[in-house]
DNA sequence: AACTCAGCTGTAATCGATTGCATTGAGGTG
DNA sequence: CACCTCAATGCAATCGATTACAGCTGAGTT
């Protein structure tokens, strides 16, 4: 069951280990023919390096940690491919985690992974506040970047999107629509996407005059389940307005789902939105509108980050970075659009409405 | 940036990295005085292990790699979690790799599964045939469990459902719903879960007497767009028949949309069954009816395999086992349900129709 | 002819944890 | 008191790859 190893190509070569790790690896100098006779050796042998070994010596696995709340959510899903995609291209591997949603499972994974000497970190937190220890310790001894999510009083790389920006976008498109009053649905303000979503949706509602009452901003969590549980809430206290502003699909799908149980239609009564583009929204009935994370530039900003970290090493690392990407407005059938033309859209690359590159450049972040 | 080590700590409590070693890892005998102060001084330095010293001194890493076609299937999301939840209980770590339904990349994926000294492998093969070297090579060095999908000709240990058995519930259910003709919608028959699959739709469908003309079986990919494309087809030749039977869940969600988008009602014009029971099923208009498959279970089943080819070793382990569980039909909203009154499920709990754990039991394989 | 230098190759230390074997010393036995 | 036993502990080898340093060889220089 044992493997080949250096020794043992080295015999057959008839040279000294060192050589061959000078070949196999490409450094250092080695002639033609001696290079020649290891290279054949290693392919008789069907010699493969031993990654640990390896890891062990230059304290560089290739490979890169990720944790994120829930890999039943598809928004984490298609982020997890389009990191590995990213990594793929580096020559890096991915490992990765799930936290269930849980502060201290996630605590766990993040030790774990740093006692597996992964190169670097990328975690999307569970939890707004509890998951602060954990990450700050973590992000202490190794390059890490949190992605989408962050957590409160941590320094450390981030890349998301504009939740204001989009929100902006979403609550424009639903006065368009003739919407006068809204709801909105999200998860308890733990997670920094909730909070930042509901601030641009209340700044943007007031700004346009749009009417929220106290008890019409309700608050459970990211999953199908609780959309349907909020909107039977609502339609049970007669409060149902013209529009519900969902924090994520999952929910604006249970939403949806509710409304036509009950017999309100979407969107001639209600309109509905959500915000991520997984899959399934475009295959709702009525599809979604919802908003798109443009989810490989969010993951190669990722990389990006992790690479030059790892590259600062212990050398004082610079500011961290915080790249916040503008994301796009989807309209789909669940909202009334007014005169917008509609914009199918699935694909990753840019768009008009996204920002231009630029716009996108890491801000210098003075608490780093 | 560096670790605390065994060494320090050995220094700090005043003994050797052997004693430290033996408190830490809980061999071998020490005096009670020396356990507490060695305890001590891992506290105060905040030691940790380093994973990698240990793998490459012990060969085992505590670790399992999993490969699956594509990580934003929900069903092998929710396999995926299953088997993390599995492995949890047995303080091993998940290292998941997606191969993009490439044999190639799944190829690459093995090897440096392999090479990073994993204890053992659980794979979902993404080709029926051209996955077989790597794979058939990899369970020759280390413990290796197909799920789900297998290769065609490999001699490993497997872990999925009975396929045939699950067709016989559906055909039967559709003709029960008053279904005189089907047609069946799957992925090439590159993938073992197509091929027995089929293989149940058609024995059962002459056995009831359902019409199933040749062109009107129809093999794409796994996937939404392909259900949809199909459908077109279909009716494009004005060959919709009775019911439309797909070999998973997303097919069947875009064959549902293509119907309706075209103004068949489902279940009245065509009924659709679908396989898998992901989550969206549920959430589809109509609900879907399909194929729950025992995920937890499947995962556990693996898990115990691999645990036990371990132990083997390189002691010639056994024959290979093929464990078959038998899962249990949903029936939603996608089908005419005749008398047959409505189960409404989504657990992962044992259900009356599922096979008493005694008809799971390993089989013994002739080739092993 | 003596010397320099570059290019190639080998020796041995190293990464950190584990463990077989040797050593120590306390307590027991005849 | 000499000798034995056994628990507790330390020493040093080991896992496999990498690499600093040293040694060797032969071509080029003066």
């Amino acid at each position: 069951m044992q493997r080949v190893t250096i020794a043992q190509v080295a015999e057959r070569a008839g040279v000294s280990t060192a050589t061959v790790s000078r070949v196999l690896s490409r450094r250092g100098q080695v002639s033609a023919a001696v290079e020649r006779k290891v290279r054949r050796a290693a392919d008789d042998l069907g010699y493969q390096v031993n990654v640990i070994a390896r890891a062990l010596r230059n304290s560089r696995t290739d490979t890169v940690g990720m944790v994120v709340p829930s890999i039943t959510n598809p928004f984490f899903t298609s982020l997890v491919e389009s990191v590995e995609h990213a990594l793929g291209k580096e020559g890096k591997e991915l490992f990765l985690c799930d936290a269930r949603s849980d502060p201290r499972i996630e605590a766990r994974r993040l030790a774990s992974l740093a006692a597996r000497n992964v190169d670097g970190i990328i975690v999307s937190p569970s939890h707004g506040v509890d998951s602060r220890p954990a990450v700050q310790q973590t992000a202490d001894r190794l390059p890490l970047v949190q992605l989408d999510r962050f957590v409160d009083g941590t320094t450390t790389d981030w890349v998301g999107v504009d939740d204001v920006a989009a929100m902006r976008q979403v609550m424009d498109h639903l006065h368009d629509g003739g919407a006068r009053s809204a709801a909105f649905i999200g998860s308890l303000m733990t997670h920094s996407s909730t909070e930042q979503r509901f601030a641009g949706f209340r700044r943007r509602a007031e700004e346009l005059n749009i009417e929220v009452k106290p008890d019409q901003v309700l608050l459970g969590d990211y999953s199908v389940e609780w959309g349907e549980t909020a909107v039977a809430r609502l339609i049970a206290e007669d409060a149902l307005p013209d529009a519900l502003v969902c924090a994520d699909d999952l929910i604006a799908l249970g939403a949806t789902r509710a409304c036509r149980a009950r017999g309100f239609a979407v969107p001639r009564q209600v309109q509905v939105t959500g915000y991520d583009d997984i899959e399934f929204s475009r295959l709702a009935e009525p599809a979604l509108t919802t908003v798109h994370q443009p989810r490989d530039r969010i993951a190669a900003e990722a990389v990006r980050l992790l690479a030059a970290a790892s590259l600062a090493k212990d050398a004082e690392r610079g500011p961290h970075a915080r790249i916040s990407l503008v994301p796009t407005l989807v309209v789909r059938d669940s909202t009334r659009a007014a005169q917008a033309p509609r914009t199918p859209y699935d694909g990753d690359s840019p768009r008009p409405q996204e920002a231009p590159t630029d716009d996108a450049r890491p801000q210098e972040d003075p608490d780093g």
